[in-house]
DNA sequence: TTGTTATATCAAAAAAAATTGATTAATTTA
DNA sequence: TAAATTAATCAATTTTTTTTGATATAACAA
């Protein structure tokens, strides 16, 4: 694993504000309650961010963009909208690397 | 903690070789041997770090700075010489409030 | 079909970070 | 004391990132 890479997609403040609203996976008020079924509905859509955050959509697109090739959330697309959700894998093993490759 | 700050430090690839060279704590040549007693002697100087990676020293000095401001290594002037160790406590609380930041 | 919504992508501009070579100050060695 | 060593800092340049507004595409709704 490049810790650098994932530590770079954690840099930024406000990328880093994206992710921990992802990470906290607040619910939608455009699905529907039957779509609460199982876990098809999990993650945030990029218009959920730019709402609850006030920011350009232009902007949080390329900041998931960051997190998804830093392998820190992933991206599934539902018809009109493209879910993100947090890849806790990805975060574990920075962790894990990180600590082994500094602490020894 | 702002993660976001020590996040940066890790992310610049020739930074990250730095810090773990200093975590790794390479024992100095121009040392004589009677300076080696207690904890007096800890850390990588500028010049050991020069000589080893093969870099300029004001770059190596740049870097330096941006791991210390971040709160990752600690500098301590022994005479001419500048030594850099590893502060665990910075490493150590990243991780945690990474942790408790997003995973929950 | 037509209009609307969601979102990726693009190009230009702005901002931030890294590199480079030079200079300076302090300290040690000869 | 004079010369050499260590390392910080500075200014200029280059490189990388981020922001912005516009455009394009796909899906959905009327």
């Amino acid at each position: 694993m490049d810790v650098t890479r994932v530590a770079k997609a954690l840099s930024d403040p406000l990328r880093f504000q994206i992710l921990k609203r992802i990470a906290m996976q607040g619910s939608a008020s455009h699905r529907t309650s039957d779509e609460y079924s199982c876990e098809a509905n999990t993650g945030l859509c990029v218009c959920e961010l730019v709402e609850g955050m006030g920011l350009m959509q232009s902007k949080v697109s390329y900041h998931l963009k960051e997190l998804k090739e830093a392998g820190l959330v992933r991206e599934e697309n539902r018809g009109k909208w493209n879910y993100y959700s947090l890849k806790k894998e990805t975060l574990d093993t920075y962790l894990t690397t990180l600590q082994g490759e500094l602490f020894m």
